[in-house]
DNA sequence: ATAATACCTAAACCTAACTTTATGTCAAGG
DNA sequence: CCTTGACATAAAGTTAGGTTTAGGTATTAT
């Protein structure tokens, strides 16, 4: 059993934030001792998937959704796989999104180590893009898709 | 030259949001006719790297601030450089996190998956780590470190 | 000529996810 | 005893990144 501030220590968030979970209803269930909240290890696990949950993208409201189909019991398995296949396919989508973002980036580097062994961007500006060097070439493809 | 309507469709955001943009500082000196704003190719390329930048999770004010320094000229081509490299780490630690979340995502669906089989999660919690099956097994570690 | 469109501005409004503030309880140490 | 530190609550405040509203102008179609 963990208090609150143990707890923030350990995951590394503010206790304000963590109050504010349990406002919210994201611990439900959650024991006491005379008013003081009592982490156990199913509030660690809870916190585990909250974090995991909120990087998917999903908001607070959904994640105390999920929190209450855990205490519904056996029949909300479904609603719960479904939950993670579906966030499971916005996060690859976010994975490509993000290998775009980048591939734009490098691209960048690339350009403005140019611009600088150059002095100026006019050899830049002109050049085509099929005349890039060929691993730039598939930075900058990729990137303007 | 393109209208604000046509950029807005071109790059599926809504006017208002290039309106704020502009408002921002992140077309510095576009121009306008009897002022009506034209979108030229300068700030389409703009609005590509505002995307960009975005993505990577620079603020608004500091991509304004890359904007004036495209209009500073070639001394500023190091301070550009630096940006984009920073970015690019930035991402790359931020593909790493996410590729953590898709394993615990993962993780789940096959653990809900089990439950759905097994009607319930009692093997399941009495199940060490190490008796998962081997994908699972790497899922979990990436998951939990 | 009038009506629909597409543009303009300034300023108010919105939302999620916290964070801060003000106030209070309680146990342990000096 | 009294101060310090960790906990508690309710309610107000904050922030970024837009969006909406209210009011106006200018061009085009009927």
């Amino acid at each position: 059993m963990y208090t609150i501030g143990q707890v923030s220590e350990m995951f590394n968030l503010p206790i304000s934030t963590l109050r504010y979970y349990d406002k919210e209803g994201l611990f439900p269930g959650m024991e006491r001792q005379s008013g003081i909240r009592k982490f156990s290890e199913r509030e660690l696990e809870a916190l585990r998937v909250i974090e995991c949950l909120k990087k998917s993208g999903l908001e607070i409201k959904d994640i105390k959704q999920f929190m209450a189909w855990c205490v519904e019991g056996a029949s909300t398995y479904p609603n719960r796989k479904e939950l993670f296949e579906t966030r499971k396919s916005i996060v690859e989508a976010e994975m490509m999104k993000l290998q775009k973002t980048l591939d734009m980036l490098k691209f960048k580097c690339w350009y403005y180590e140019t611009a600088i062994r150059d002095g100026n961007e006019e050899r830049l500006n002109e050049m085509a893009p099929d005349r890039f060097p060929k691993e730039i070439q598939g930075l900058y493809d990729n990137a303007h898709s």
